[in-house]
DNA sequence: ACATCAATTAGACGGTCGTCGAAGTATCAA
DNA sequence: TTGATACTTCGACGACCGTCTAATTGATGT
């Protein structure tokens, strides 16, 4: 759906940068998007030994954070991988950086 | 009642953190965040020039922005000037880095 | 003193958002 | 096939948030 863009240059539009700041904003999907940030893949099971949130609040937290371009998840059977998409978040940061 | 901090390299807690986030999510702030970071120092009537929210609207976001600590307001007679707080800032952009 | 202008406060309204429980889908194992 | 596990979707509810108008405070100029 998305650009997707190999290089680690991405850049990001206005309303992009204006749903990752949104996506970032609830300190639940923040402390989410941490621990995915923080491994190099994980999956929804081990979310939520962390949290104190239910199932379905984790699942619409990780598909904010997927539409706002900062994470990707994967299905391997049972189990969904979650990613972080570095790129667009080095562009994000660097966008912020020329404030 | 915050730190202040004359040094640069101010340490963020988690809530403040948060604060930070929450403040830039919605868009008129951010972009009057913008503004301030742009100008050296900008009164309030100078905002209401490039947007299209009412005053109480935006007294309000500035409140906000003070707040979570990323700007200042200093009264100057009818006036009121707007500063970012550099050393605020370049913290929460050195914390997010580092995720 | 009065009028004017800049900004804030108070109060209200409508919409959005985070959260949940219940039900649904999909995958794997026995 | 049946059951269990992992996750998602649906629908609803309560709280929060951005916005407004009206009224208030405070400072300046006449």
């Amino acid at each position: 759906m998305a650009a997707q863009a190999a290089t680690d240059s991405a850049q990001l539009t206005k309303a992009q940068m204006q749903a990752i700041s949104r996506a970032l904003s609830d300190p639940t999907r923040f402390e989410i998007f941490q621990q995915i940030a923080g491994c190099t893949c994980l999956g929804c099971s081990d979310l939520r030994e962390h949290l104190t949130v239910s199932a379905p609040t984790i699942s619409h937290h990780l598909k904010e954070l997927e539409t706002a371009g900062l994470i990707e998840s994967e299905r391997a059977g049972k189990f969904v991988n979650l990613t972080l998409r570095r790129d667009i978040w080095q562009a994000y940061l660097r966008e912020l950086a020329q404030i």
